[in-house]
DNA sequence: GTCTATATCTCGATAGAC
DNA sequence: GTCTATCGAGATATAGAC
């Protein structure tokens, strides 16, 4: 039973962790991976090097496993949307988003995967937590389309729609991760040194963007 | 046992088509929506309209099913790169590459999911799918690639990472269809008329990308 | 070619020894 | 708390009537 503790929240290779812990970070990865039907729980029990009778100790069934890691998955999928406030110019505010958004994934990058496996599985209980979600604190993109919107107002930036912005900016973000095989074959740097990568994507990312926001010439940061 | 036919590439709802083109759009979807594991011969059977030892007389067995509709889903991916060649100026090349991008992910929007699919399960076969196209035909973005480089040597454009700009470009592409219900919950266009919202974004990608891209202030399409 | 019935196997879940 | 053994459900696959 129990609905894990969760004390000390580094990141370790997960060994050396008590079981439930174990379980549980093992059961992020395969759901995030497989979904929840193409999930095996022999799969998790290997992952997390126990024997799978030890699941259904801790978790009782599968069901019940799938909601735990579901609801931790979902909050990290908003923590993500949460940017250091910046009270700057716009250009400032985007690369800070940049890059927390990117920090963020390479982090948790189990959620943003079940984000995408449970989009395209037309999962109800991803719908249920988004209605849920929107009818207590708004849309989880609010304050970067706010953002947006006052730069475009203000004539900071060039006239653009702020949702299709940010769905580009988390589009480009989220997307390496969700395709790291065939994103590794195609770009040397990625197979040899991810982290350096990402830093080279998050200032790409930002050039692009950036500039084609600007409403002229514009210095960059 | 066979092949699959493939004669009238009109996507009709897969109605009043032979039983074994109505399996393999079947098994299309559903190996795209859920993984190879999570797939259920029952739920392709559904969805083709028909009782489920027939799945066997035409495919014998779930893996051979797999393959089949793998490769066909392989070859959708490799052909939305095939984008009409454009002689003009970049930023033409570009337009031209966003509108049959995204048109080719909405005709094939099951090769794209399968591929994110694939590629989070770490897929074996995908692997191999793609090692094999890289060795005959070299990378899929080679055409596009290219064309940014030159249009970098010839400063047509600011210098910019191809790789990385390809990736910007499809992950905007893609990423709405691989993610559709949080998508339209964002966005009321897209919940309300999706044809409508994708030409606007088509628009949208266009923009930001180009004008990033411009090495000083540009006259658009 | 398509259906009904059934065999086989995989997976989730439980019981009980330690 | 962890392991071995096993049951029962559900999924894949086959046999045989029509």
């Amino acid at each position: 039973m129990s609905t894990q503790v969760n004390e000390s929240q580094v990141p370790t290779g997960s060994d050396d962790l008590d079981t439930e812990t174990r379980i549980f970070e093992a059961a992020l990865k395969v759901f995030a991976r497989k979904g929840k039907d193409g999930a095996r729980l022999q799969e998790i029990a290997d992952e997390a090097g126990i024997h799978r009778p030890l699941l259904h100790y801790y978790f009782r069934t599968k069901q019940q496993l799938y909601e735990a890691v579901a609801e931790r998955l979902f909050t990290d999928f908003l923590l993500s949307f949460d940017a250091p406030a910046e009270g700057g110019r716009f250009a400032d505010t985007l690369k800070a988003f940049i890059d927390h958004y990117i920090d963020s994934v390479r982090e948790h990058r189990h959620a943003a995967m079940w984000m995408v496996t449970e989009n395209m599985a037309g999962s109800p209980i991803l719908g249920e937590m988004l209605a849920r979600a929107f009818a207590t604190e708004g849309s989880p993109q609010r304050a970067m389309v706010e953002a947006v919107e006052l730069a475009v107002e203000s004539g900071e930036i060039r006239p653009v729609d702020a949702r299709q912005l940010m769905l580009t900016v988390v589009s480009a973000c989220v997307f390496p991760f969700v395709t790291l095989p065939t994103v590794k074959m195609m770009n040397p740097l990625a197979a040899e040194d991810f982290d350096a990568y990402l830093e080279e994507r998050k200032a790409h990312l930002f050039e692009v963007v950036c500039h084609g926001l600007a409403s002229r010439e514009v210095s960059d940061a």
